[in-house]
DNA sequence: TTCGCTATGTACCGTAGCGTACATAAGCAC
DNA sequence: GTGCTTATGTACGCTACGGTACATAGCGAA
């Protein structure tokens, strides 16, 4: 999965969910304007295509390779086949939807209330967290039409922090020094986003049997089939792999 | 339920789930501060606690009444027996959440990019069209809380269009007088939101047959269970028909 | 090595919206 | 009516950020 490849477009049909496993891919609502905000990041924890279980098979939302990597991609119609199973795939996933939700509505708020350098900290930990690395390979003006401000901006935050000695940056890459003080910087938006993911994802719900998903779940969302450029032998799934 | 009465706290356990039918309810997440933003607002269209059957149970957002009326609630459980069956209610669940989803990340694009006026506009527009009616009990200060702006920035972009003859306010009223003049003055963030609604919720989907969702259906939906100030228990309603 | 593209740095001005303070006026209770 | 509460109007300075313009420097290609 390239650095900008667009992996479906706003209002396109969709043919496959993905589930990046070292990529990213932010999703995008561009204005007529061009102008545009980043309004998530999927990385290692998710999956793209969303719509296609929730039922709307499209979506106003574009999904662009922030980072470069790999990933797997199945068939909608295998994914949407194992979800009408109503089990604990079907679960997961609106579980992760809510996630999702929570990351996108704490996204409204920090565009409102939040100044452009704590925007920063909150996308370089969130990138991170989905990187499990403490670099990036990002230019300061990509940076920018995710968070939806002018590229001077991104400069200007980037540039403070690095005199504080948090980050350091050449041309297109970003390592990242001192995570613990990049959390100090940081607004409650990432701890919110990032706690919620942990509670609804980690965690193994308690009470209604229907909910229930016990490690044997987590393993099977995690033994993914068809992977993009080859084939893990292993995994004992039901679809055989297809395409590609 | 009453102007301001809160249905959920952040991060509170949510019993029920809600209805509106000739109230408003807005979806806010509140920062730490003190500051907040809402996300989405929710009609009669929709349906409040959408982490019930998301699996999440709780969500860090806080729901209160932006415009006083009735509504139904239903007890969690009963909600969530329907969903487990996988029939109709849950596709038409599921599919409202996706314009829920719509609807919360073009606020956040919104909130980036357009200016308060804009804002107000689509404010006005997206809460009119859940009243279907031309006039709104709201002060300005309670609009500036939703927006996440000052007050003082909604006593000016209302008295531009007041002036511009599209709305006509007194203390705590506001009437729209120009529709069409309002459609034009809007950001594009509420067409896209209305259109993304419109199609997830009137259309009848085609192609798997386990979307299809018919005009019985959505008689199902509307046919609602436990009126909140009356406490009807027989809401046992026998199960609306599979398909069309 | 040199060249050239592109990422980054810096500067200047314009403006929307914030924080604050206070004035006015509409509606309500009596 | 009178008086109080609360909604709305207005003003002023401040700051963050947008728009623009241009300078510099890193890095790859030749």
């Amino acid at each position: 999965m390239p650095l900008g490849e667009a992996l479906y477009e706003s209002g396109g049909q969709l043919q496959h969910v993905y589930f990046p496993t070292t990529s990213i891919v932010s999703l995008l609502y561009v204005l007529a304007d061009g102008a545009s905000a980043e309004i998530a990041v999927v990385g290692n924890e998710g999956i793209l295509g969303i719509s296609l279980f929730m039922g709307g098979d499209t979506t106003p939302s574009r999904a662009v390779v922030q980072s470069a990597g790999h990933g797997y991609r199945l068939k909608a119609q295998f994914l949407q086949q194992e979800f009408s199973r109503a089990g604990p795939v079907l679960h997961l996933l609106l579980r992760y939807t809510q996630a999702l939700i929570t990351q996108m509505s704490q996204t409204a708020v920090c565009n409102r209330h939040h100044s452009v350098e704590q925007q920063l900290c909150r996308w370089l930990l969130l990138s991170l967290d989905r990187l499990s690395s403490d670099s990036l390979t990002m230019t300061q003006e990509l940076i920018a039409n995710m968070l939806g401000v002018r590229r001077e901006g991104v400069t200007e935050a980037a540039g403070k922090l690095q005199r504080a000695g948090l980050i350091r940056y050449r041309r297109g890459h970003i390592d990242v020094l001192d995570r613990p003080g990049l959390e100090k910087a940081v607004c409650e938006c990432y701890t919110v986003v990032k706690l919620e993911f942990d509670r609804l994802l980690l965690e193994i719900p308690r009470g209604d049997p229907s909910h229930i998903l016990g490690e044997s779940d987590r393993r099977a969302l995690a033994n993914r089939p068809e992977k993009m450029d080859g084939g893990n032998p292993h995994h004992t799934r039901q679809e055989p792999p297809e395409d590609d």
